[in-house]
DNA sequence: AAAAATTACGTGACAAGTCATATATTTTTT
DNA sequence: AAAAAATATATGACTTGTCACGTAATTTTT
């Protein structure tokens, strides 16, 4: 490679750099990977610990703590579209984790119970989460979490607000 | 419905209310819903906008900004894995939004540069993504998106740890 | 009581991510 | 220079999420 040449790879270089950089600051931005990489650890502790996918950890774990639910409660409380258990609990009754039953006063309603099985499993989940819980706080103080998680709300906030209530404003420069 | 009945499934729905609460405070618990509402909020603008998906989006922004860029250099600005693009990129060509080439010095990369239609589309899209990001941040003050930003680092920091760093540890209680 | 509206759930289709593996090309080692 | 290792990309298979639409059951309205 020519003395020029790798001037000019190594400017380009300096401005992949700062690009990424820059999307430091973009919230948007990066919390696709953010995601991302708490899903996977999630996904590679639960493999681990039990086995479990973490749909079927976080039902596991919602049912422990509150007893039956139907599917329409689940979601609500997971923030997820019930779509996504109404195809994941029918794998988990077939791997005995739940039992899944009519709702006798509303028919339209299914009743997800856990079963002896469903307990163990999150029995052994979730010594390995709570440990992963503990460390992430860990790396904050209580008032940085708090904070942390206002943030967030705020964000949410944001998000909820229909579109058009600031695309037809005008633009601050 | 009877008394005790309705007495009953009030009990329950405080329970769901406390766990829901609860599970506010917790990030990992909270990042997927947050996620998925900022990816349809984009989505959405988006389509409205120039009828881009967001990996389009993302690889016209930085081909603009930086130039011609290979598809290695793209994930990593996007922070994502390759095969995302290597997926979406053929489709963008079809489209006319970008031109792809081999590498002439390195057979193995392929150099992705903007088309004329791709800067026309990256045009009309950027006003409306630029007036999302300016309220999203008029939500904030400019120490506090630091301060999220920074928060943010410390969450991925951890998330990029070992998860036996923390998992062999001693719990705290 | 019948009609209309709402609600709960199932399912098809899609987007945005991941990983694993194969292949071609370069680069490094021997 | 040949062999080995590394790198860039393509592709198949999977997970987690979305929306839209259909159907059955319940609730509300008329």
């Amino acid at each position: 490679m020519a003395q020029s040449d790798l001037r000019e790879v190594s400017g380009k270089d300096d401005r992949i750099r700062a690009r990424r950089l820059r999307e430091t600051q973009n919230i948007f931005a990066r919390l696709p990977a953010t995601y991302a990489a708490s899903r996977k650890q999630g996904q590679q502790i639960l493999k681990r610990a039990a086995g479990l996918s973490i749909v079927e950890w976080r039902t596991l774990w919602d049912l422990a703590e509150v007893g039956p639910l139907t599917i329409r409660e689940l979601a609500l409380i997971q923030r997820t579209d019930h779509s996504l258990l109404s195809r994941a609990l029918p794998d988990m009754r077939r791997k005995g984790l739940v039992e899944m039953r009519r709702d006798e006063e509303d028919g339209r309603q299914t009743i997800v119970e856990l079963t002896t099985a469903g307990r163990e499993a999150f029995d052994q989940a979730a010594p390995f989460m709570k440990r992963r819980r503990e460390a992430m706080r860990a790396q904050f103080t209580p008032d940085e979490l708090a904070l942390f998680a206002s943030f967030l709300d705020r964000f949410d906030d944001f998000l909820s607000q229909p579109i058009d209530d600031f695309l037809n404003e005008e633009s601050a420069e």
